[in-house]
DNA sequence: CCCATAGTTCGGAACTTCGGAACTTATGGA
DNA sequence: TCCATAAGTTCCGAAGTTCCGAACTATGGG
């Protein structure tokens, strides 16, 4: 298993946090990641709604999350935990995600995902 | 020429804009737009940095704007002329907006997109 | 050692994006 | 009026991306 790897937030681009960030699905595991404390194992994120996620999907859009600046990921023992990198994130592009996930919490019922009123950590 | 479709503010998803906008060179579009007293002719947006866009890509990315809702296009003659929809989109997702363009801005020289710091209208 | 659990990788089907060539539509002469 | 030209749109094939089931790889416990 190769180790996992993550961008310096220097390498953050905000084509990547915005192509992450751009399916409903993966906005709502980045934001229930972020209000659960800022951990929570992949599987912990994979019901979201009604839809249950394939593990093999889920995986992938964790590391699209990971790859985007967004998460970091930690193994520990079989599990993998993940933390929101808000204030990295915040610190390089302020506003960006407040907007991203306010957008989606007001579009509310609608969209497939629930996302109360931003608050970081 | 089928005329061109606009969704209602109302109908605007958040998805739909951040993948409109995921794109460094469609986001340099809209940049432009707005910048330019919110009216462009297609073809005055055609190169952005080195580039030439084709015409078949670049009708299609103005597409994707229009149908996310950032933009209204009418046709004047032979020619389309875009609008900025900013002031509808920020009403319904306040603070979207900004963060992504000043996102892109702050990212600077690195992307293939310039952009100065942002002031609607 | 064997099993269960938590993730990852592989591979094919379905979808999206890109760009060249052909088409449409409006305008401005001769 | 008829033709030429300019601005966009549509079509379609090649290339790329996403999704998800099946097979695989760690890790920890009994």
């Amino acid at each position: 298993m190769r180790p996992l790897f993550h961008p310096a937030i220097e390498d953050v681009r905000p084509e990547a946090i915005l192509h992450a960030l751009a399916d409903p699905g993966r906005a709502a595991m980045f934001a229930k990641i972020m209000q659960a404390g800022c951990v929570e194992a992949c599987s912990a994120v994979a019901s979201l709604g009604e839809r249950v996620i394939p593990k093999s999907s889920l995986s992938n859009h964790i590391k699209v999350l990971r790859e985007a600046g967004l998460i970091r990921s930690e193994r520990h023992g079989t599990e993998v935990r993940n933390h929101s990198r808000w204030a990295e994130v915040e610190a390089r592009f302020p506003g960006l995600l407040a907007g991203i996930l306010n957008a989606y919490a007001s579009d509310g019922g609608s969209g497939s995902c629930s996302t109360g009123p931003i608050d970081p950590r």
